[in-house]
DNA sequence: GTCTATAGCGAGATAGAC
DNA sequence: GTCTATCTCGCTATAGAC
């Protein structure tokens, strides 16, 4: 167990990723941080440079390669000739966030957590990385969903598109707005396939509104 | 102005309002909000007790309020026997979320941002109070729910109820995941009934599914 | 690379004059 | 009720020995 330990920078990288989720950037201190990932106090600022630039670190460790793996299915679907069924489009997106939700660490389940945080709260360091990124994206998918669904007028489908992606960022997110009240909670990530058989014909009603 | 300037408690939870919604708790202090209040720093210990007393004053302002009036239509729509129109019964959340969009002073539009960032960051210091007045909420829309779409199943309802919900909170709360691309954001909460009227039909198609 | 020690700051809270 | 002054604490960051 000890003998495969990852070295500092990693470890850092883990604990932090847990504790950003669960206690958000501010409420989270350095010594929280050090502490249980049995580190020196100094060890983020030697690898990182700050608690700022660790939290970049962070987020863009999983954003990059989530960003990646969604335009890369929206191509082969589209290289099927399968770009104008609406359920294979929506799927390019599902699919590498289910992959996440299923990382066995754990830390990508956590990760879909703090990506659906970041983009509500308009997170102050992760403004400019994010539009470099994920402004192409949202670019991509425009036109990926304005050819499944010709027929809608362009603000309509920025409507539809814009109620689809909240959905399913919460969803993933494993936000349960209503968990309070349910005794056996509906909805976990811990069954994203579940979440997944609900969520997808939710979206698609939504778009096509037939 | 200066003539009917509320009192000292009244400006601190309007300030304190704006400025946990912009910041998060964490990342307000006390000075910034008695700084921007114009009032003494130690106003808000002698008027609230602490930091987190405050914040609890806040958000049950216009909870508590909130909640009521979604109870309240729900009941009057149930009782002109409209309890079986799924439009009618979301209608009773939608309005009272609409109503604080529009509160003139602005605090209100802020509120559900606040609202939404409390329900899914599942807020410390709201545990407790949100369980006591919110279960109920869940409990009522729950059966309202399952009158109007009497034949779906529990787990079906619980699943698309859970979308729905999660769905009006991120879009009253004016969470736009896809703004950083836009060139002229197209979903604002500066036009609350454009809101309405995309977000409806999309709600409905989702839980009715036809 | 890793550690100790500490600088330097800003936080929430309070005592006590007015 | 409102103010000033201050206490105490925890924070990020860094200097410098090892």
């Amino acid at each position: 167990m000890e003998a495969n330990r990852p070295d500092t920078a990693s470890r850092i990288l883990e604990v932090s990723e847990l504790l950003f989720v669960e206690h958000g950037f501010e409420a989270t201190s350095l010594r929280m941080i050090t502490q249980q990932a049995g580190v020196n106090l100094a060890a983020v600022n030697y690898h990182f440079g700050s608690k700022d630039a660790l939290f970049e670190s962070v987020f863009m460790r999983r954003f990059t390669p989530l960003i990646a793996a969604c335009l890369s299915e929206l191509e082969a679907v589209e290289g099927r000739g399968e770009g104008d069924k609406i359920e294979a489009v929506v799927m390019t997106f599902i699919r590498p966030c289910l992959a996440l939700s299923r990382d066995p660490s754990g830390g990508g389940a956590l990760f879909v957590r703090l990506l659906s945080r970041a983009l509500v709260e308009n997170h102050r360091l992760l403004r400019e990385a994010l539009s470099r990124e994920y402004s192409q994206f949202v670019e991509r998918y425009t036109r990926a969903f304005s050819r499944a669904l010709p027929e809608l007028p362009e603000q309509e489908l920025s409507w539809r598109m814009h109620f689809a992606f909240s959905l399913m960022f919460n969803a993933f997110a494993g936000n349960d707005v209503l968990k309070i009240f349910r005794k056996s909670p509906v909805v976990t990530a811990r069954d994203p396939e579940a979440i997944v058989r609900h969520l997808l014909p939710f979206v698609v009603a939504g778009l096509v509104q037939s």
